[in-house]
DNA sequence: CGCAACGTTGATGCACATCAATCCGAGTGG
DNA sequence: CCACTCGGATTGATGTGCATCAACGTTGCG
């Protein structure tokens, strides 16, 4: 995993990955760079269940996720919950503050993951000017998830949902269509806008129509992945 | 409206906003830049009504919104629509791009924008660095709003989502507590994830309970702000 | 084993959607 | 100035998709 000279856009997501004074991070920084980096970044580690960012809390620090899962979600004073996320290896966390954060991060399964401090961030923005070029996009694509996402909770039937979820998911994880979900169903209810019975539910009646196969809680198998992305699109 | 001379990140609005050519941006920017500017840069206006952007064709502009109100949707095959967001002046449009646009872009008022090509935009952003800051601080907001969205249109009730809308745009417009809405009931229950008639019953029952006032269908008093926003952050 | 957390399944309820009249206000033309 | 029209908006009657409540399975771990 060698860092290109002029690509410094990967700069963080290489050094989270590699640890700041990998070797391939070394080869291609100057030294001085990376006493720099050094002082902004910190390898953090979390086991499944912490959380690690505060709703409400200041908007201090910047993560990019190297190893594992996590769930972002909102809360309401009375425990509604909304997911508004899940964040997988090489994603960047923090990007959606402004002031405050607006949101839980809790770890879905142990977690590594490389913090910046916003200050930090900054410097290193000025330094690299492409890792401000590579935020920028991430956070483009993210704004366009996010419409998506806006489209489901306000428009989808509970059927729509889970078939765009399933879709999703397989089209990110290997290009198999089996996959494994990280979460429990609470999560994924709260992520969909729906309850737990109703997902519940709703899987069943997908595998009833013979569109899905449920191995493990966790491992669902998509037999007509054609069918499902139609149904996820509303086309049905 | 003078520009700051290193203050570049306001250079797309003021462009916008002044016309290129416009004295105080000739005052700061060398001649050369200017060409630049107006090679890239150009002032449309549309009519109520009219759509500007439309869902799946490429993304290749990027514009600010001068002058009036739009409103951006996403539809689903069978006419299902989310409204995902209004623009009022000085916000951008097209941040949210990936590859194709996931929205249209429809004048809810007379219009008047300013277009920048993408490619135009990413030569900007080269020579004015600024202006690729402020777009990532922009983006961050954004990105801050749609978890806003999805919370709303994942969890709260009909009166919590009105109660949200009217704080909302309490909060924007001028900070009376008399808000004029440019959109129609149809824009809002897009917006909300609702139907006109849950809108209209809704802002009934907000009226008969004495938290606010419709003097015209576009025009509401806001009689209890600090309840509203209790509602519409489901502290009740 | 035996608990505890998670998941499924069934019965019932309700918030909001849907369907169906009216109503209202801004244009338009006589 | 009024009658006519027509796209919104309101209001009412009814329907339904999903939530809620409740009971029971299932899995995994000490």
């Amino acid at each position: 995993m060698l860092l290109r000279h002029h690509d410094a856009a990967n700069l963080a997501a290489e050094c989270a990955r590699c640890g700041v004074r990998s070797a391939s991070v070394c080869a291609v920084v100057p030294d001085e760079d990376i006493e720099q980096l050094a002082t902004y970044t910190q390898h953090l580690e979390f086991e499944a269940g912490q959380t690690f960012i505060n709703q409400d809390e200041p908007a201090e620090d910047f993560f990019v996720v190297t190893e594992g899962h996590a769930r972002l979600c909102t809360l309401m004073p009375d425990g509604r919950r909304q997911v508004t996320g899940f964040a997988s290896p090489g994603q960047f966390l923090g990007l959606a503050a402004d002031g405050n954060y607006a949101f839980n991060a809790e770890a879905l399964t142990p977690l590594k993951l490389c913090r910046v401090t916003r200050h930090g961030l900054k410097l290193l923005m000025s330094q690299f000017p492409q890792l401000e070029q590579r935020l920028l996009t991430e956070a483009s694509r993210e704004l366009s998830v996010a419409q998506g996402r806006m489209l489901l909770l306000g428009r989808k039937t509970a059927r729509e949902r889970l078939a765009s979820f399933l879709t999703e998911h397989a089209g990110m994880a290997a290009c198999r269509d089996v996959i494994v979900l990280p979460m429990t169903r609470t999560d994924i209810a709260d992520y969909l806008g729906l309850t737990i019975e109703t997902v519940s539910r709703t899987l069943n009646a997908l595998r009833r129509d013979g569109l899905i196969e449920i191995d493990h809680v966790t491992r669902i198998r998509l037999l007509d992945r054609p069918a499902l992305e139609d149904i996820a699109a509303g086309g049905a």
